[in-house]
RNA sequence: GGGCGUGUGUCCGAGUGGCCAAAGGAGACGGGCUGUAAACCCGUUGGCUUAUGCCUACGAUGGUUCGAAUCCAUCCGCGCCCA
């Protein structure tokens, strides 16, 4: 079911700038080839990522060919757009456990097989330009005086606290080289990428024109933002990742059911595959039963699927449920919801035998655990009903830990007020 | 180098001899309300085996006093003015 790509995108509010206004029609006309880049600083992309993955996965959808470019050798030398100190470079070996860990997460979205999606790595080329031959072929072709005037540089250069290297300076002109490798190759003719990257696109755009004389294009889309200012893609736990081992199915899930009102709108659009009319009728709920928080649920429950698979989501949801229930009987969940639940609650080993011994002992644990700074405030908090073990209130200011307290998996839910957990978890259970 | 001023709990800030673990505010935490939201309301907020108890704390050290965050001396940090 081939789409209109661009017009697609469009509907979304997905399309900042484009390089020309002949792009809409080029993408109707056939089998385009497009990139867009990505910056390997771990082994995993976060949530900031997943827009262009998706955005590549449309591309793609709507019959053409995506190219996802993995900064390997970009990714020595580092991006100075939107950056105010210089970066520090990553280790040969480093870089190399992350893009193993990208390219995992790309094969999720992209269909490799036959002529489809490709992935490559600059650093197959970039790490072989000699320095003589890249200066006359390529370098020659860009204007220090405009580089000077771009955004990205110029503000590093004003700031005479950090500056800006001479190799970061030259950043722009590898991933310029990007685009032309990819034209000679693949015959790509298009680069994608975030708002932010829409001068380091042009560059080479340009330079493939010169070089090839043939028509290069740049599309970019606006950066995920949010309604309140702060930064997109961040939880209280930090970053929100791909990876399941950094962030748990569970997590995530959450993560985007707690999208702002405000937002969750844009976020349908930019992240799901829903049509526009579809999205259009939730936004209609946001409004008239906003408590329902039915856009929210979609939107966890599309980009959960599509990340982690239908199963991971289905224990997110069922976890969610019990844990978000009234009276909720952690009792009902297995080891593994529980695993999934409290991921990245932090978690301390209980041994086995202290169960029932002042060892166990509730306004202790709290303390020693980091619960809380003290055993007065705790005491306090107990005291005052605003401790639970496995989500049943505790008052009791002597209460003792015993095997009767034990979850599925040997685990014991501690919560402080609404929001604090830490596990505690019984080895051999 | 000289003069004046200042240094308080997580932060800001009151306190000028006992009633000071120290007003008030912010933040944080707990509770209520609620949509796993925002706003709002209430409570707590140095530590300890919760105690009419002990310990530690008002830049540092030493002193005056029955008693000091408060008075004195020296030192250290910070600010402003003069040179």
């Amino acid at each position: 079911m081939a789409t209109d790509f661009f017009a697609d995108l469009e509907q979304r509010g997905l399309i900042h700038q484009v390089s020309s206004p002949e792009l809409a029609n080029v993408l109707r006309q056939g089998r385009m080839v497009g990139y867009i880049g990505f910056d390997p600083t771990a082994d995993s992309l976060h949530v900031g990522s997943l827009s262009q993955l998706v955005t590549l996965q449309r591309f793609q959808r709507a019959g053409h060919r995506p190219i996802a470019v993995m900064g390997g050798g970009t990714g020595l030398i580092g991006d100075p757009s939107g950056r105010e100190t210089e970066r520090t470079l990553l280790s040969e070996e480093q870089l190399a456990v992350n893009l193993a860990g990208i390219r995992r997460q790309a094969e999720r979205f992209l269909d490799f097989s036959g002529d489809g999606a490709v992935l490559v790595n600059n650093a197959d080329w970039l790490c072989r330009l000699g320095l003589v031959d890249f200066l006359r072929d390529i370098g020659k072709h860009f204007s220090v005086n405009q580089m000077i005037v771009r955004d990205s540089v110029r503000m590093r250069l004003e700031e005479r606290e950090h500056g800006i290297s001479y190799t970061e300076f030259t950043y722009i002109l590898l991933q310029a080289y990007d685009f032309l490798e990819l034209y000679d190759r693949y015959g790509c003719t298009l680069q994608m990428g975030g708002s932010d990257q829409w001068g380091n696109i042009l560059s080479g755009a340009d330079l493939i024109r010169r070089l090839r004389g043939v028509e290069a294009y740049g599309l970019t889309t606006p950066l995920v933002t949010r309604a309140d200012g702060k930064k997109f893609g961040k939880s209280e736990e930090g970053n929100v990742w791909l990876d399941a081992r950094r962030t748990s199915p569970y997590q995530f899930y959450q993560f985007w059911l707690n999208t702002d009102d405000q937002d969750v709108v844009r976020y349908l659009g930019t992240f799901t595959s829903l049509t526009v009319d579809q999205i259009h009728e939730l936004g209609r709920t946001v409004t008239s039963a906003p408590e329902r928080r039915a856009a929210q649920k979609v939107l966890a429950e599309e980009v959960t699927r599509l990340v982690h698979g239908p199963e991971a989501l289905g224990r997110a949801q069922r976890a969610a449920d019990v844990l978000f229930s009234k009276d909720a009987d952690y009792r009902a969940l297995s080891g593994q919801e529980l695993e999934e639940a409290f991921y990245g609650a932090p978690r301390t080993a209980l041994a086995p035998e202290n169960l029932g011994t002042p060892a166990a002992g509730l306004v202790s644990l709290l303390a020693d655990v980091g619960l809380y700074p003290s055993r007065g405030r705790a005491r306090q908090d107990v005291t005052a009903g605003g401790v639970s073990v496995n989500n049943v209130i505790v008052r009791d200011g002597n209460y003792t830990l015993s095997q009767t307290d034990l979850l599925p998996g040997g685990f014991v839910i501690l919560r402080k007020g609404k929001k604090h957990y830490h596990v505690l978890h019984v080895a051999g259970q």
